[in-house]
DNA sequence: CTCCGTGCCTGTGAGC
DNA sequence: TGCTCACAGGCACGGA
């Protein structure tokens, strides 16, 4: 599932492969996949169009064209595969770029969560990717601003906080439970509760994982790849995600699996205490 | 306000 | 061996 680093990382992909090039041409093999225009209109208005430039407000692609703006999320399994040339559309193909000359570039999603928006200039400012809040990989996401966003919500719970991208905009449920588990907090924790140092153990955490997670070309369960369809390795590294059973890195304790904010949750319930309240329902 | 469930999807893997 | 079915989860949305 891609989150920030994977993102940033197909982002830089993209820089490197179609940044100036001009789209000749775009097919939808799964027309559903556009979400505000028609599919036929958002065909024919990026036909010409050139790539000016690329950028990552968290999970979502943006590629700015002449006077569009085409705003991508890949959700669950969207990646893109670059090719030299002409390529077959496979079964998960959603949508095909063919630039002038002869280079491709293939939308592939299996479950078809992810959605391509195109908004004109002037009205982008609407568009999802614009309503996010601090993206922790900017100059911008320093302590004290990440503790104001804290402070507006003390009585949530902090994993539905991180996860919340109005608040802190990239992160998704692998690194909110491996940012927790390395700060040493329990995801069910109230904001209001959390000390000085807790906060800034968190911060530093969020901030070491994800820029640990780029360097290794982010986390490849099953799906994510770059764009010439290489695997990150940073799952090789992770502490707690998908692993239930197995001793914490930190104290030995073997980890656990919870269910919060309806999302499979792993943890280690010696290191990470629990709040005082009901956690939430230990499945094992 | 916060929390929870549902729908969107389909491949995977456990269990029978 | 082949089938069924729960599960995975980002996000929007509706209801408690």
């Amino acid at each position: 599932m891609p989150e920030l680093p994977e993102v940033e990382r197909i982002r830089r992909g993209l820089m490197e492969h179609i940044s100036g090039k001009t789209i000749a041409q775009v097919s939808l093999p799964f027309p559903g996949l556009v979400k505000n225009v028609d599919p036929a209109v958002f065909m024919e208005k990026i036909r010409g169009a050139k790539v000016r430039a690329l950028q990552r407000r968290g999970k979502y692609i943006l590629v700015y064209l002449d006077q569009y703006l085409l705003e991508i999320h890949l959700r669950m399994t969207g990646i893109f595969l670059f090719y030299p040339g002409p390529v077959e559309a496979g079964p998960h193909t959603r949508a095909v770029f063919t630039f002038l000359g002869t280079e491709t570039l293939h939308f592939q999603d299996v479950r078809k969560f992810g959605t391509f928006r195109l908004w004109e200039a002037g009205e982008m400012e609407v568009s999802p990717a614009f309503c996010l809040g601090l993206d922790p990989l900017e100059d911008d996401f320093s302590f004290s601003r990440f503790e104001e966003k804290l402070l507006v919500k003390p009585h949530t719970r902090l994993k539905s906080f991180l996860l919340d991208q109005r608040y802190i905009a990239g992160l998704g449920n692998i690194y909110v439970d491996e940012a927790l588990h390395r700060a040493r907090i329990h995801p069910a924790r109230l904001l209001k509760t959390l000390s000085d140092s807790e906060k800034r153990a968190l911060h530093a955490s969020i901030v070491a994982l994800l820029r640990e997670s780029i360097q290794w070309g982010g986390t490849s369960f099953s799906d994510y790849r770059g764009l010439q369809g290489q695997r990150g390795v940073f799952q090789e590294h992770l502490k707690v995600y998908q692993k239930a059973q197995e001793p914490c890195f930190h104290c030995g304790h073997p980890l656990a699996r919870i269910v919060h904010s309806g999302r499979g949750t792993y943890l280690c319930l010696r290191c990470q205490e629990p709040p005082l309240l009901s956690p939430g329902s230990i499945q094992s």
